[in-house]
DNA sequence: ACGATGAATGACAGCGCTGTCATGCGGTGC
DNA sequence: GCACCGCATGACAGCGCTGTCATTCATCGT
């Protein structure tokens, strides 16, 4: 009976064969330990910088982990943990200024935070699709930032389910943290600065897409709509149109419309510097001066903006990744925070050569308080 | 003593406790085989399509699972399998053209495979120092795409250390597995279209890095000097300048220089696309009118040579994300795969309206053979 | 009709690490 | 001088899954 316990849990004939014969096995911490002639949990200790240890241990075990070469597993770690050590990103893709700039900034900051970046690209419907069916991201990730910009309420749903803090960038969700820009006082500032130059009929140039009229859109217009109200300049529905970025000739209509009215504007806020510059390029092939005839601002401060000589509003997609960053960290590490912080960053005014005072009446200095 | 070994070994009074109260805890397969009334084992296989499960338990195994919202940690799988399911990527920056666009097609293609997205970013020199001398994608990716191009060899060494499939995107590595395009060919393409349109002075304008010149940089040069000597035209050291991307007035020197020759160049072929639209810049800033009087020649079909209505050499970072995608997959199944394969990608001529038959003497139909 | 075959499933160890508890050891107070 | 304390370290289970082997049936050949 004893005997037979003693077989039974003692000696276990080992009937376990390692799958690859030890090849070129990664080093373990039990590797480490040994050459260290210490033990794994002193390892373990050691290598996370844990309370104490003693020097000569320390230095010994990191002597010994440097000559083995030795990574720490994080899929062991986590298991134990609970924690990933993972960040995901979900985009439409990475051939964006906006994401690139952003994600090339809290890439590094993560990894100082000792965390890695990963990405999900949804550039097509079908694969969107399979990523709110899937959740590919659930348990393998710690937090998930979320840069598509348009989804559904249903797909919003779905992201709570993935039991993580889920961040939304470049936009707002009640009752979920945020990272954006200030995209109404942009808005504002930039037609102020229209008006100060002595606009007046000033044209509002949005871009609509897929689904509808974007979030940071509405808000831009909304910014718009209140510095031209706040200079008692009534609004005309037919200063604003509308069009895609991307389709030219939808841009060559929309800037038609304006041209053609009764009263044209003087100047053009296009909600993106992409559009403005299309909206220039548009302008100047039908041999209307810009900045002379119709000064044209613009929003973001893409790199095209620079190149094209345009005013612009700047947002910095740079801060937006490093605050993210930092509002994903934080609510990791102390799941009990907020659960719906906002980060409202500010925009500011760059005054370029697309932009110029109306007929020379009036320079960006003393406001017009009103109109 | 057997009483002792029976306590030690088999009583264990089981004094763990858990850490977390089962607050939220993710469900696991045991959850979802207790739901489905059969064993762990049997929902592993089902998850995974494996082999034979009658098609009555593998629906409610699934049901279960969706019922549960259950999804498999890969954590604790990649611990027994030893592959994580993470393609890792090294990169100086995403706010790149070609690397956003080359991502942007490989992330979706990995995750078709079931396989995650890792991006490493080393913007600054620290954030590079650090990946080399940690690592981290040891042990936390299967395979690592470097798009970093002007590696050090004590770095392309230490990336031997990580034990996984390394590909370099972009450049030539012997003995490595690589995708590239073919920079050869495409520059002897591009070279030889100016021929065509008549033209015999064709300037070489090349971009210097940090690093000197990269490799991408060499072989587009050799494709150019193959296309003349070709030609019968000999090789003229004065027609080919050496400048920086983003630096203005290293760019409007050497157009300057190539202006002031004694026989000026009647056709530029630049690196890349963003230095022939600077060029161009600064040809028509100096009244030299384009393509009337000099033509441009650009690389990579970036966007801004659309934009620029700029003739190039188009490369498809898609494609090259694709083929670096299956490569990866590949060197990753089947580990005695060659260990060096190389993909190298073709490129295509765009002729756009920046190069122009030389005072209309040639049309691009025949080839000129030999001058 | 009976053993042999194969398909479907269950049992169980162990991947490499971390968190807890147990242990050993030199120093302090009375 | 003895109990006590606290620091440094070791022992060990278990995180959730997968790969192997064992087991159970139903099916088939002879």
């Amino acid at each position: 009976m004893t005997a037979l316990s003693f077989i039974v849990i003692g000696v276990c004939p080992l009937c376990y064969r390692p799958l690859m014969p030890p090849a070129q096995r990664h080093p373990t911490m039990a590797d480490v330990a040994e050459r260290a002639g210490v033990s794994a949990s002193t390892v373990s200790r050691t290598l996370r910088g844990l309370s104490t240890v003693s020097p000569e241990v320390r230095s010994r075990v990191e002597q010994a982990a440097r000559e083995l070469n030795f990574a720490v597993s994080r899929q062991a770690a986590s298991l134990v943990t609970g924690k990933t050590g993972v960040v995901a990103v979900l985009a439409p893709t990475l051939n964006s200024w906006f994401i690139g700039s952003a994600l090339s900034t809290l890439g590094p900051e993560l990894r100082a935070a000792g965390m890695d970046l990963l990405v999900y690209l949804t550039p097509e419907m079908s694969a969107r699709a399979d990523f709110f069916e899937r959740l590919p991201a659930r348990r393998n990730a710690d937090a998930l930032l979320v840069f598509s910009f348009d989804l559904t309420d249903e797909e919003t749903a779905r992201l709570d389910d993935l039991q993580m803090p889920v961040i939304y960038v470049s936009q707002h969700s009640d009752g979920c943290p945020s990272v954006y820009v200030d995209d109404v006082a942009g808005a504002r500032r930039g037609t102020q600065h229209l008006l100060n130059l002595g606009h007046r009929r000033i044209a509002f140039v949005q871009t609509i897409g897929a689904s509808g009229f974007s979030f940071s859109s509405n808000e831009r217009l909304i910014g718009y709509q209140q510095a031209l109200t706040g200079a008692g300049i009534p609004l005309d529905d037919e200063l604003v149109v509308a069009t895609v970025v991307s389709d030219k000739r939808r841009i060559t209509e929309a800037v038609g419309e304006l041209l053609s009215l009764r009263e044209p504007p003087t100047a053009i806020f296009a909600e993106q510097d992409e559009l403005a510059a299309s909206v220039i390029w548009t302008l100047r092939k039908g041999r209307i001066d810009v900045p002379e005839r119709i000064s044209v601002l613009g929003f973001d401060d893409h790199p095209l903006a620079e190149w094209s000589d345009l005013s612009t509003i700047a947002q910095s997609p740079s801060d937006i990744g490093r605050a993210a960053g930092e509002l994903a960290r934080s609510l990791i590490n102390e799941p009990d925070a907020d659960p719906a912080r906002h980060i409202v960053l500010p925009t500011r005014l760059i005054p370029r050569g697309s932009t110029v005072p109306l007929r020379g009446d009036g320079e960006e200095t003393a406001g017009n308080g009103a109109g």
